[in-house]
DNA sequence: ATTGCCTGCGTGG
DNA sequence: CCACGCAGGCAAT
């Protein structure tokens, strides 16, 4: 099968990684990835409309420093809580949250209605119950039985239909490049309460920044638990909307991702991107 | 940059 | 209940 947009970009991510040391030129990059230079340069220019370098640049750990460091100054705002909010940074989500057995047999008279799409993440699969989008996973088109029972798992007595349509222009909302994110989305997420504290927390990083675990922990009263909240942030159920991918390493290493640490990175780096101009 | 020892909460027995 | 695991942090090296 041809290896979508996204397959080339994740490889040469891992190929960087793995050679940090001898930081390889762009055409060892592009070699890696079987194209030419010029074609190397062209893929970024569709992806993220910026140069490889300037990609480059947005996946060292100074920048991610950097993105740490820009973050702190939204420590307050996490603390005041969602009044001072808007002001800030456009919050287009709202969250719905129960405890797991709230729903009254874990989702029986419910119809949730799934999904793959293409994004510039790769393959996504969605699923959205009429109240809500519950849940979002990266995935690859050949097989998502895992996150196909994941969302069993979650609502084993659901009405669960496929709805490739639906999810196809839903997917193209919440992706919307040329003009971001337009319209508000609702989610609806079943969660303990730690683990919904910190979901919530999440919603509040704006795009481009990130925050450390430690920082997360902070700002919900736990300044001791910061591997409570990795653990909590690995549960998420909802990617890219719930933005558990602006949560890394206190040190600029990005750290762990459900779905990969080369798509925590991809994301980082697009979104850097995609916000450079706006915060300079 | 890598190692070793620490953390607190959620999960499964 | 209690043990264990974890997408981390920190200090020493």
């Amino acid at each position: 099968m041809q290896k979508t947009h996204y397959e080339k970009i994740e490889k040469a991510i891992r190929f960087i990684n793995e050679n940090i040391r001898t930081q390889p030129s762009l055409d060892e990059i592009a070699n890696v990835v079987n194209l030419s230079p010029f074609h190397f340069q062209r893929l970024f220019r569709q992806w993220v409309g910026i140069t490889p370098k300037r990609f480059l640049q947005f996946l060292t750990i100074d920048h991610a420093k950097q993105l740490l460091q820009d973050s702190s100054v939204f420590d307050v705002s996490l603390e005041i809580g969602l009044s001072s909010q808007s002001r800030l940074h456009d919050h287009f989500v709202s969250l719905e949250a129960t405890t797991p057995g709230q729903f009254k047999n874990k989702g029986q008279d419910m119809n949730i209605e799934y999904g793959i799409s293409h994004c510039p993440f790769g393959i996504v699969f969605i699923a959205a119950t009429d109240r809500g989008i519950c849940q979002l996973s990266f995935t690859n088109k050949d097989n998502y039985c895992d996150v196909f029972e994941t969302l069993q798992h979650a609502w084993p007595n659901a009405n669960i239909l496929e709805n490739h349509s639906r999810i196809e222009s839903l997917s193209k909302k919440i992706f919307n490049v040329q003009n971001g994110i337009s319209e508000k989305f609702h989610l609806l997420v079943q969660g303990s309460n730690f683990q919904v504290k910190v979901w919530e927390s999440l919603l509040r990083i704006p795009t481009g920044m990130a925050f450390s675990y430690q920082q997360v922990a902070n700002s919900i009263d736990m300044p001791s638990g910061s591997r409570a909240v990795a653990n909590a942030i690995a549960k998420n159920p909802i990617g890219y909307l719930i933005p558990c991918h602006r949560v890394i390493r206190n040190t600029g290493v990005i750290g762990g991702y459900r779905w990969g640490s080369e798509r925590k990175q991809a994301l980082i780096a697009w979104e850097s991107a995609k916000t450079q101009n706006i915060s300079c």
